[in-house]
DNA sequence: ACTTTGATACTGTTATGACAGAAGACAAAA
DNA sequence: TTTTGTCTTCTGTCATAACAGTATCAAAGT
């Protein structure tokens, strides 16, 4: 092998992107693409919060482009909306969205469930049980002490999963990506717009790994339906209860920058 | 109304969206996403071929950050393929990508039928009766005339549009959108796959859609299920007598710019 | 004949800066 | 007190240009 390429290939190993001294680490749009996300997903921004590409791109040590790439992967997926001259903003979703999203959410994943009956095997079918009968236990953890609010989280957590590992064994690797990007959204939302959420049949999930692990497909794709519907009449009569604040105006509040320090005000994470 | 005001309203009636002469018109990004992927459905570009972004940003008179943030979502739709320092070319499908796409078109259509079944109104009912009466009688035509390129756009042009319809009829927007950007993929490859494809049974669309029509959403799952699954093992068989050419190396041909004139060499279009 | 080595012309990436538009701030006029 | 016009400062958009990596090819080495 050549000295040309022998320092080429140390260079690269030794990490040096562009001047000399940070590594790219996978592309700099991935990067703020997971580094918004996360912060959207931690609370960092509330609902409706607006978010500066041009203070996130300094925070982040990087120029505007690869920031705007991640803003408009962001937005495809409907985490964030943004005007061509006004801003850009963590969008507020109306009933319609939800039920929208819904819709989506029941097609892939009872896909999924169809996909994982035929195909699983049986290490991942036990795999699954235990992981339901897990988040069966966590969410009467929950019930019994309703003022923990770590317990909230720690449940929506094992709860998408769950869900994200039936797509996995599902075995399409497009269906499991286009699943992940949309329960983002639920995931968000779960955060946002959480009430006293009405209980959970204490079987719920077990009930569901068990239907969806028998060898019938339309069983399984059933169960999975069912479980989604739940799930959407859950959340659409907690986004009632909450109240539909959902401000449709664009005041991007000129002085203050939205919410600098650590914590959102709203939040209840 | 001030001066200022009239004339910047002035200046964005009379066209002016940069320098002073052209319309920005919807936005550059999207002028250029629509453009590079009508020049991709027609066949401007054969699949495999490399396109660069420097000579698309000239040809449309633009910059390469619209074009780039276009070929983006093309990149996100699975059309394209991009590696970061060598080029970008129209995406060769692979087995089990077909595969995969199918899963996820079997997803969102049944679920688009069993909407259109529940909800659908007597007229827009009728109106796809007629589509896919219309599309079958087109089918027959072209076997009836075999050696007939344009008869194949046709066909296939309609058999998307019947789809399409059921999709909108379904009243979820977001679903829609979905399917039309996952359907793209398949429009693209019926083309570039093509071969003698095997005859479809006459009354195929016709039993579709009645299926569809009736009021019970698991019969309508059923049948979009059958009806794509169908078309499946149709553009597997079809893509395997083409035979697999899918050379996954990253020749760019450095002299010849790809294909600069009008029409691509290995198409039948 | 085969391998290695540069040179070169391309690729996508991204920082910088200039631009048009929108919205709040604020003073002047009604 | 209310309305209106102007100014300032923010927003996203995008053209330019410099950068680093890669593939190709020709020539020199073996």
């Amino acid at each position: 092998m050549s000295y040309e390429k022998l320092r080429k290939r140390a260079n690269a190993m030794a990490g040096n992107p562009r001047n000399g001294t940070r590594p790219t680490l996978q592309g700099m749009p991935d990067q703020a693409y997971r580094a918004i996300r996360e912060q959207i997903l931690t609370g960092r921004f509330a609902l409706g919060s607006a978010i500066s590409r041009r203070r996130l791109a300094a925070e982040l040590g990087m120029s505007m482009i690869p920031v705007s790439e991640a803003i408009q992967r962001l937005a495809q997926e409907g985490l964030i909306e943004s005007k061509p001259q006004v801003g850009t903003r963590i969008r507020i979703p109306t009933e319609a969205d939800i039920r929208d999203r819904f819709i989506i959410r029941e097609a892939l994943e009872s896909q999924a469930a169809r996909l994982f009956s035929e195909r699983a095997g049986m290490a991942e079918r036990r795999e699954l049980r235990e992981r339901a009968a897990e988040l069966d236990g966590l969410y009467q953890v929950r019930y019994a002490n309703p003022d923990d609010a770590t317990l909230v989280f720690k449940v929506n957590t094992a709860h998408v999963q769950l869900h994200m590992r039936i797509s996995e064994y599902s075995g399409s690797v497009a269906l499991c990506q286009l699943i992940e990007s949309n329960d983002v959204l639920f995931y968000n939302w779960m955060f946002d717009l959480v009430g006293e959420q009405p209980p959970v049949p204490s079987q719920f999930h077990s009930d569901l790994v068990a239907a969806i692990s028998s060898t019938d497909p339309l069983g399984a794709d059933a169960a999975m339906r069912a479980h989604v519907r739940y799930n959407m009449e859950a959340t659409i009569q907690n986004m009632r209860k909450i109240g539909a604040q959902a401000e449709s105006s664009w005041r991007l509040g000129r002085g203050k920058p939205a919410n600098t320090n650590g914590q959102a005000l709203t939040h209840s994470r």
